[in-house]
DNA sequence: AAATTCTCCTGAAGGC
DNA sequence: TGCCTTCAGGAGAATT
């Protein structure tokens, strides 16, 4: 499941292979992913040079002369560099053909998207409301802080809100709030800022660490390469419900919030 | 406005 | 062995 670090694993990853080189030819097999990929993305792409390969939350977008391609990997999307006689499997929606080389889009799931935009990439429906980039220095506890006030969600759903803060996703949050110290069911606006500025260190940090590490591969994630990333085996509390705390010791539990699972230890988050 | 629920989809895992 | 059920989950849309 990509979340921001296997994104932009993913970016790094493409970059060299992408960047100043032309598009020749663009094979959709599959348009139905989240949204359809549109009929005319081939004819506004063929023939333009990828001027740059960028990340904005958890969306990839090769930037061209007279656009962008969005590339959304939802749950299961992965892309990879294939060579052009490779054959094209299962759930191998989308190909990007470039020189001699392919950047193919496979997502079994279909809840990614690959879609076009002619104008500025941050006026954008799916870009312009989004909160700050979690890893630039915009995002401070003193900005958390305030956006958390009289928020009574809790906060592990408030961090994972991209109109607050993107690319934090199941994985982080959980992972981000053990580090904190704090319980995921607290509500976001009474959590004290000393706290709110534990809670900054430790996304900033998890997040860089897992990109260090090519990310989490739990299911289906690999790099562009078809490598696994490495930082699951460095998770203190994700997936781990039964498991003694890494800190205390106390058995980690395990809640649903908002439908999604949280992992958290009862003992050393209050 | 804020918070919650619904929705898309398929593979993996567990039960019998 | 194999069929059936359940679950996971990013995030916008719909609903409360």
């Amino acid at each position: 499941m990509p979340e921001l670090p296997e994104v932009e694993t993913s970016r790094r990853g493409i970059e060299p292979h992408l960047l100043n080189k032309t598009i020749n030819s663009i094979e959709i097999r599959q348009h139905k992913l989240r949204w359809p990929v549109p009929e005319n993305l081939a004819s506004l792409a063929t023939g333009k040079k990828i001027r740059d390969v960028c990340r904005r939350a958890k969306y990839i977008y090769l930037k061209l002369d007279n656009g962008c391609i969005i590339i959304h990997l939802g749950m299961s999307g992965s892309l990879r560099i294939c060579q052009k006689e490779m054959p094209a499997e299962k759930h191998d929606h989308i190909d990007i053909c470039v020189s001699n080389i392919i950047l193919r889009l496979r997502d079994p799931r279909k809840f990614g998207c690959v879609l076009w935009t002619a104008g500025d990439i941050n006026d954008h429906k799916l870009i312009r409301s989004l909160g700050p980039e979690p890893l630039d220095d915009l995002f401070t506890a003193e900005y958390l802080h305030s956006q958390a006030r009289k928020r009574t969600c809790s906060i592990k759903s408030f961090i994972m809100n991209s109109h607050i803060v993107v690319g934090v996703g199941n994985i982080y949050a959980s992972e981000s709030l053990f580090k904190a110290g704090i319980n995921p069911k607290r509500k976001a606006g009474k959590v004290s800022l000393t706290r709110i500025e534990k809670l900054v260190t430790a996304i900033k940090t998890t997040l860089r660490e897992s990109i260090e590490q090519g990310g989490t591969t739990l299911r289906d994630f690999t790099s562009e390469e078809g490598k696994p990333g490495y930082f699951a085996q460095r998770l203190l509390v994700y997936g781990r419900a039964g498991e003694p705390c890494a800190v205390c010791g106390t058995v980690i539990k395990r809640v649903t919030q908002q439908a999604r699972s949280t992992f958290y230890c009862a003992q050393c988050q209050r």
